[in-house]
DNA sequence: AATATACGGTGTATTTTTTACACTAAGTGA
DNA sequence: TCACTTAGTGTAAAAAATACACCGTATATT
């Protein structure tokens, strides 16, 4: 083959993991593909770059076409360029992974057209996935268990006012490891990012738990303490 | 504009900030411009991903061009896609940063045509770049930064004997901070990395000091152990 | 009203890690 | 042999991480 720039006939998309964290379980938006190749197969969201948008934006795009969502937190992981990861012609693409808050609402009606249907999957059974996405897939969820041990992006898949049993649920369900309950809050509270609300959980057939908030502010000030929660 | 899929006209790069360490100080290996735009200006050294070509191997085809070297430890580490990052059409351009031993050498004479010449500069006293290459250069630089405190890249710098002060030096030279000699040495000997070696520093008008070597061998068996030397 | 149930919420002692800190030893060059 | 320069070393104090168990309180049940 000639050493050509990838000129012509190259494309470049964007892919989405994008996380939702609902009934205790981890879970990633997964789309039905309505198209060949891998027709019928699960796979990550993701479209094409157009001309006139930057690689964020189309995620941004990506993200809004599935869920209706702007403004949600996303950051760029990495990007995947082997020649032949897609069978029909050179693409490379920019792998994203995104946080959403669910609220229990769980049917999205995508309104793509190279998707028939997008579902919620836990990240205990996620199926074969077409193209490198399941390498992409792991490579993500590989970021975002380090990044969150430094990082306070948990918060973005918990509604907005949690209690801090519910936050611990969520770091071990991503660590994968059970996490002590007087040295998580002991910690997660030295960090001084929660806001303590007057409220309390609701509905609960037990005793209720004091609701908290992420508090961006403070958090603003220390952003230089990373957390940690990966030795324990 | 329409919403074209960035097919024709779009092209992709691989840049790379090339990293070496020589008498005391971090540089950057740097290419004055030898085509417009930005003609005669220094710009990181980058060239298109050709067609039959992974982006990695781009990347490492560009160090090799302008070096001479292969199987230089490199890292993909942001893909900057903006609109109008490039004044004479749509680029995206893959990061990487690569890391390679000086070992005195410092005349390089570039294969390329894009190239007049390739120098080598002190990152402390960083000319203003073509394009976006500063901005990509901030980033990649705090990411080594960061990746020095918990991989062992430093030592890619080094000669493959080096002594502790040597290495406590570049240390200090990327983190900008001094860092306390014993301190330093209990850490890094007790991560049981290095291999002492028998042999001792020539050609210095005072106390040798041992010579050592990264032991490759036994840092994979305790690839966990993150290395810290953050806080200090 | 009494009881059972389930989770909420709390403190302390121990171990490990990090930090701060200063002098003698050894080799070189004059 | 003396002056100079860097090599090489240990300990104590502070901070951070870990391990560990019980009572409190809201709700549901009888």
């Amino acid at each position: 083959m000639e050493n050509l720039p990838l000129r012509f006939e190259s494309i470049f998309s964007a892919d989405c993991i994008i996380f939702g964290f609902d009934e205790g379980e981890l879970k990633v938006l997964l789309i039905e593909r309505n198209e060949e190749p891998f027709k019928e197969w699960f796979a990550l969201p993701g479209n094409f770059v157009y001309e006139n948008e930057s690689i964020d934006e189309a995620a941004e795009r990506i993200l809004y076409e599935l869920t209706g969502l702007k403004g949600i937190y996303m950051q760029q992981f990495y990007t995947f360029g082997e020649v032949n990861r897609h069978p029909q012609g050179r693409v490379i693409t920019v792998a994203y992974f995104a946080m959403i808050r669910l609220n229990g609402q769980k049917e999205l009606k995508p309104v793509t057209n190279y998707a028939r249907k997008a579902v919620w999957v836990s990240v205990k059974d996620l199926p074969q996935l077409a193209f490198d996405h399941t390498e992409i897939f792991k490579k993500g969820f590989e970021k975002i268990k380090n990044k969150i041990s430094y990082q306070p992006i948990a918060f973005e898949l918990l509604p907005e006012k949690f209690t801090l049993t519910q936050l611990q649920n969520l770091y071990e369900v991503i660590l994968n490891k059970k996490l002590d309950k007087r040295n998580f809050r002991k910690k997660m509270l030295a960090y001084d990012i929660l806001k303590e609300l007057d409220e309390k959980q609701k509905g609960v057939s037990y005793r209720a738990a004091k609701l908290y908030k992420f508090d961006k502010r403070k958090y603003s000030k220390y952003f230089h303490n990373e957390l940690s929660f990966g030795k324990e």
